[in-house]
DNA sequence: AACTTGACGAGGG
DNA sequence: CCCCTCGCCAAGT
């Protein structure tokens, strides 16, 4: 009997895992793991997710949102901490507080963004 | 068990 | 370019 639960990892762990991936001073999007690990993950959920996430095994603050700005600044902590993390690895930021995802957005290996090629195959 | 909240995203005005 | 609305799903109360 399969019973249910196929997956033993909790539904965070996958999303951790994705996120330890990150290089540094690179940075992903909510919407963009959520597109990776597929159905059941939604950018609301992801968020939700990261929100648990342990300082020291998972580099949260490399995730932000599709606007190329952290969305930490209602969180308990001070201001845009998460901003500052990010400048210190080398990620500028406008005045806006939003970065370039065209310049440091990262994908997993094989999610380059040819125009030729087609990203089917994921990591 | 049901309702509400939340570190989002895309579309429309 | 900025603001508002709807959709999305897990977790907390």
């Amino acid at each position: 009997m399969e019973d249910k639960q196929v997956n033993d990892k909790k539904y965070r762990e996958r999303v951790y895992e994705v996120v330890r991936q990150i290089p540094v001073g690179r940075v992903m999007t909510y919407g963009q793991i959520a597109a990776i690990l597929g159905a059941g993950y939604t950018p609301r959920t992801v968020g939700f997710v990261m929100h648990g996430a342990d300082t020291k095994e998972t580099p949260w603050q490399r995730v932000i949102n599709s606007q190329g700005a952290c969305s930490t600044g209602r969180m308990t902590v001070p201001v845009n901490l998460q901003q500052q993390i990010l400048e210190a690895e080398g990620v500028v930021f406008d005045a806006k507080g939003r970065c370039d995802l065209m310049i440091y957005q990262w994908s997993p290996e094989g999610f380059e963004e040819k125009d030729d090629e087609q990203p089917s195959l994921f990591w």
